[in-house]
Formats: C-alpha cells, structure tokens, sequence
DNA sequence: AACGCGGGGAC
DNA sequence: GTCCCAGCGTT
C-alpha cells in the first residue's frame, strides 16, 4: 500500500542501485547545459543505443551553441538525418540561435526559464536543471512512468494529465535533495535497464519488496494506456527526374506534414498503385520520356504505413529548362549532401547496386 | 485533451 | 503484428 512507501528509503535503495549498476554514457561527465541539452533533445522518444552515435557526431560538430547557431538548418537536419523527429532538430537551432541573439549566448538557469525555450517541455527542462544545476525538479519520463506506477500500483491510465500529476507529485516526495542530479539519473537508469516494459528483473530490483504491481501480480498490466493510435496508408510516388548533363530536381519539404525540412523528388501522391504515375504536374509527358520504375519501398511510421515508388525520368535536355521556383537542381555526385527521409536513402542505396 | 511527429528494437 | 523509447508543439 502506498502508505508503506518510506520515500527517503526507497530514493536511497535507487541511487545506491544506480551507482552498482549505471552504464558509462558521455552526458553523464558533464555539467555544461548545452551539452546536456543536446543530449536530453536527442534522447526524447529514442533509446540510448539509437541516440549515442548521433549524440557523438553533433556535439563534435557543433561543441558549443555558438557554433550550432551560426550553423544553416541544412547542417543540422543533415546531422539529424536518420534519427526522427526532426523538429527536435529544426527547434534545436531556432533555440540556439536564440540563445545567442537575444540571451548573451548563456544559458538560462532556472526551471521557469528552461521552460520557455523551444523544444523544452517539462522532462528537458527538469533534466537540464537537474544535470547541470543540479536544482531539485524531477524528471518523469517514459521510464519514472513505468516505475514509479508499478512501485505504487497505479492502474488508472498513465496517458492522462491527473495520472501524469500524481506520478510527477510521487517523483517529487522521492527526489533527494542532497543529489537531484543522481537521483534523477538513477530513477531512469532503474527504469530503462530493471523495471523493463517486458519481463522486468524483479529480483535484482532493490524496491521490489515495496512494489504495489508485483505485491498483486499486475506487472504486466502496468503501465496502462487508454489512446490507440490509427495507422493511415499513404502510397507516393516520387519522379527521379535525371537530365543529360547530369542534373536533377530536387526540393525541401515545407508543408505541415511527415518529414518537414527534409527533401524529395517531386512527388505525386496517390490512393494507391493501382493508379498510374502521371508526371504532368511537373510539365511532363509520360510517353514521351523513357522512364524506369523502382520496387515499392515501404516504411512504417507511427501514424502512416509509407509506400514509396521511384519513377525516373530521364530526360534528353537540361533540368536547367523547367523553370519552378520551388525546384532545387542539384547535381546528381551532390545529392548525398542533403537531408533525406529514410525511404529516400533506402532507394539511394538500392540505386547505387541496381542501376549505376 | 487529442493528435501527429520517425525510426529502431524487443518480443 | 504490438508496444516502447531520457517528449514536444499544435490545435
């Protein structure tokens, strides 16, 4: 029962776990806020082992906030290329740029002002304030959801705001004032490698005599979620218009949909493949060009099943003739310098074996 | 409050 | 297939 919960017991059983137990993460041997920032944006809704590399290369590339706001997004989004989520990325700049235009270049200090930069929510603001300050806010993420609910058997749906209260309520009575920091880094760490969403090591768990879920057999009921997700189908088919001096068109995708920032091919999208790609929106005329189509190439995003083919287009004249201003051309050795969705670089790589 | 945003991994 | 991951901005 939740009355049993001696919170300065349990905080400490955590950190002592955490300093037995915690990985060897770079982020972890700092205090500098835009390091740890960079870190906490790269890690939102990714795991450790998919954010490390990308986390290496950005903070090699971009050291300090100076450096990543006189940075083009292009930049950025190329760095970012592959991980997800791009507004983290395009956020991530506009911040930094912010930070140096209109706060001397220094970082703010407190929870409150954390809060009111882009891309941070509560989670990264309670992190930074935490790691770099070390300023008592807890971090409740993904992993102090899952642990904190179990430890104190809370069936109601985790996906709610009263829910959501009550957990960063607990988390807070938890946190230890003498090391926020470690205490924060423990309860994720505990989360992430212990109180797993599958078949969690409740034996080597050092609060397990005091969990709710597993004292009445509901771990695997824990945490609750009430939203479904729908999954839409989208069927695209991109032109891979290719001229004779080596050229193509290419443009940056700035409509409120999946991907923005990144670039395609001129695209044309469909209810399905059984309808035929039809280039004249692009002042093309299928017949008249000699073209080649791709496999289908399917992604799954967490709202959309992507269905992607590739039309080429080769074309017996320079791109430098079709005049859009929307259209970026590109030489053909150049187009691995830009930032492309995932399906994109899958047909690139097929490209590179298959045709040339 | 509900929704959409990527990609990889565990099971 | 399902669900998750150091969440957030928008509507």
């Amino acid at each position: 029962m939740s009355e049993d919960h001696n919170y300065k017991s349990l905080s400490k059983k955590i950190v002592n776990w955490y300093k037995k137990n915690a990985r060897n993460l770079p982020w972890r041997h700092t205090t500098d806020p835009y390091t740890i920032w960079i870190s906490e944006i790269v890690l939102q809704q990714t795991t450790v082992q998919q954010g490390l590399e990308y986390y290496n290369r950005f903070i090699k590339a971009f050291p300090d906030v100076n450096t990543l706001a006189n940075a083009s997004e292009d930049e950025v989004l190329k760095l970012w290329e592959g991980l997800g989520y791009y507004s983290r990325a395009r956020n991530l700049h506009f911040t930094a740029k912010h930070i140096c235009q209109d706060l001397d270049g220094v970082f703010p200090t407190t929870y409150k002002e954390l809060l009111k930069l882009k891309g941070v929510g509560p989670y990264t603001a309670s992190a930074i304030a935490s790691f770099a300050y070390n300023l008592p806010h807890v971090v409740v993420d993904g992993n102090v959801i899952r642990l904190i609910s179990r430890l104190w058997g809370i069936e109601e749906a985790v996906d709610i705001k009263p829910t959501l209260s009550r957990i960063a309520e607990i988390g807070t009575q938890l946190i230890s004032h003498q090391e926020p920091s470690v205490f924060n880094q423990a309860i994720m760490e505990m989360g992430a490698l212990c109180c797993t969403y599958k078949n969690p090591s409740c034996d080597k768990c050092p609060v397990s005599a005091s969990c709710v879920a597993r004292h009445n057999d509901i771990i695997a009921s824990i945490p609750y979620k009430s939203k479904k997700i729908k999954k839409s189908k989208r069927y695209f088919y991109y032109f891979h218009i290719i001229d004779n001096e080596g050229y193509t068109i290419i443009h940056k995708r700035s409509d409120k949909d999946i991907w923005q920032g990144l670039y395609k091919f001129p695209l044309q999208e469909v209810s399905g493949f059984d309808v035929d790609p039809n280039a004249s929106f692009i002042g093309f005329n299928n017949h008249d060009i000699d073209t080649y189509k791709s496999r289908i190439f399917k992604q799954t995003l967490t709202h959309q099943y992507i269905h992607a083919q590739f039309c080429i287009i080769k074309l017996p004249y320079s791109v430098a003739e079709i005049d859009n201003p929307a259209y970026i051309i590109s030489p053909n050795d150049k187009l691995s310098s830009f930032a492309w969705p995932k399906i994109i670089d899958l047909y690139f790589k097929d490209l590179s074996i298959t045709l040339f």
